[in-house]
DNA sequence: ACGTTGGTATACATCGTTGCAGATGGAGCG
DNA sequence: CGCTCCATCTGCAACGATGTATACCAACGT
């Protein structure tokens, strides 16, 4: 069916090998030999099967991406980064959707599908450390997103603390000082919700302000949440003038709500979000937020992956690179 | 170095061949044997190395999706749902973006790509049918999108000219005359952008609405071209009391900048969009748009493509299903 | 008792490529 | 002139699975 090296070889009269070795570029071939090979190439319209060099080669040179969904636009965003930083190196990328479900996320670190990939970049939401390393094969894999936070993992960290600190004094700075929280349980430790809180009540605490547990309304960190926790949070009567969303969709829900209710942003309520999606540009009122530096992070993860991968040396040092952040003032919290 | 069906055969001790039947679930096989063979499996970890089945059955299991960019929220939302249909029929989807320029979406055709992939679902932006006739290979190819209309392609048609209709003429039952069009030139007539405009003229003659091509602003489709075209609209003192814009980040972009400029929406000036992404519900105020059936696309574009690669029968009439619209009235335009 | 039937298991070739180990032959050297 | 030496090319095996053909054996019918 398909045209093989080996009618190519045959059209140009040479071994299949040769053929082999022009695509490889091998050094030693003449360069006569060379330009009679490529033009059989060209004349039978030859193409590498992929699938064949796989087996025989033993790598795929496709990354495997695990992420909740995409039609959540950090993650969507996110993605195409890794895919262009992924592609740039010669790599593919098999996205697979978790819908943030632990079964789903362990399928995808164990799954058969990890056959068809060199590592994993793995945006972990469901599982812990402890269970990411139980479950994981012995393919290369880089964590994103620090929802899990382990010394003996690859992964690429955000500044989740430092970040919240840095929206939150803005918010001080402009002179707020009841800021709600949506995203977080007050008890929060662990994973960005938790790191982005600590940076929340570390900035309070700098600035001399109390914490007021009444004003973290926890949430999942979606859209219409974000917009139901500031519903809750008006009804129940607690003050505040300003809402700090722990991620943009949950500051822009909150911002729409707000709207509805006929709160005056930023006059009378200031809203801030984390993660500046491209949508928060382009709100009304715009959004302020943090750039986790997302381009930064895409490149770090596929280089510090494919660097594992193509690594003879298993016994490389756990590496955990951080992404720099950048505040983005905008119109909700100027 | 990993486990192979010769490694479980030894274990079980049984021949390759049978290991084979087990997991391919051959019929008869003694139970006895079966059982012994899947503790081979477990007791070793073996799994099926897809690259060797995929070299030897000349199937990868995997839809290639050539799309623009997945930061734009449609196309993320969109390959989420082909994501899913793919997914449920036991395929994977390998995305590839072309960042809507000709020479990529010509190499993702033809692309090595192709030979991971069974079969290809594409998103023309660049390419005309023709372009596309061409370039395309032998494997089963089904368009998205409808920018290119021809009759020998498979494709999953929107309604665009319908739906365009059916939103022009909701802004005119609320009573707007003078509807701005954003992201078409006066002249289109192919692509979404021609048969949306198409679309919107119908809808004004049944009105007996004068066509005024002033009205008709030429962008690119995306949020910020959408605030730039509104702001030249605005300083060029054309007068107009709506804005459509023919995709929903154009529409957003406009509200945008109608709300910094200080127009009232939708009082002053009502906006309405197409394509009803998730962000337009949680805009402020909420975008009024319609809903060109994105599920039923994904699934209605998969169906066919899958439907395409296993039916043995190559003579199949081509298909081009339509996807049903809905309109979805919100506050930006009620 | 013996050929037939049909369930069960196996051997071998094969998919299209690359790694490895040579084979070939002309140039360069003593 | 004979012998390395090295650029160039080739053949074979192998990656790990599946398709085809066939072997084997118990049960069955006549």
């Amino acid at each position: 069916m398909a045209v093989t090296m080996n009618d190519v070889a045959r059209a140009a009269g040479v071994s299949l090998k040769t053929v082999s070795n022009v695509i490889n570029n091998y050094e030693f071939i003449r360069p006569a030999t060379k330009q009679r090979v490529l033009e059989a190439i060209d004349e039978l319209g030859y193409e590498t099967n992929l699938t064949a060099r796989s087996l025989r080669s033993g790598k795929t040179s496709m990354l495997g991406l695990v992420l909740a969904d995409l039609s959540i636009p950090y993650y969507a965003e996110l993605a195409s980064d890794i895919m262009k930083a992924a592609w740039a190196r010669g790599y593919r990328v098999l996205v697979e959707q978790s819908g943030n479900e632990p079964e789903h996320e362990k399928a995808a670190l164990q799954g058969q599908f990890r056959s068809l990939t060199d590592g994993l970049l793995f945006i972990p939401l469901a599982l812990d450390a402890e269970q990411i390393i139980s479950a994981a094969g012995k393919k290369p894999l880089v964590l994103l997103g620090e929802f899990v936070q382990d010394p003996r993992l690859d992964m690429v960290l955000i500044q989740n603390q430092e970040a919240a600190a840095a929206v939150t004094t803005h918010l001080l700075a402009g002179g707020r000082r009841r800021i709600a929280v949506l995203g977080a349980h007050d008890g929060d430790e662990t994973g960005s919700n938790g790191l982005r809180l600590r940076g929340y009540r570390a900035a309070l605490a700098a600035a001399g302000v109390e914490y007021d547990p009444a004003l973290v309304v926890p949430c999942d960190w979606r859209r219409d949440a974000g917009a139901d926790a500031t519903a809750r949070l008006l009804d129940s009567g607690v003050e505040f003038d300003a809402v700090f969303g722990l991620n943009d969709v949950l500051a822009l829900g909150a911002l729409h709500e707000l709207l509805v209710r006929g709160r005056k942003v930023p006059e009378e309520i200031a809203v801030a979000g984390f993660d500046d999606i491209d949508e928060s540009r382009f709100a009304s009122p715009s959004l302020t937020t943090v750039a986790p530096g997302r381009t930064e992070i895409a490149e770090r993860a596929v280089e510090l992956l494919i660097q594992r991968i193509e690594s003879k040396d298993a016994a490389l040092t756990v590496q955990q690179p951080k992404a720099a952040f950048e505040m983005r003032v905008r119109q909700s919290a100027p």
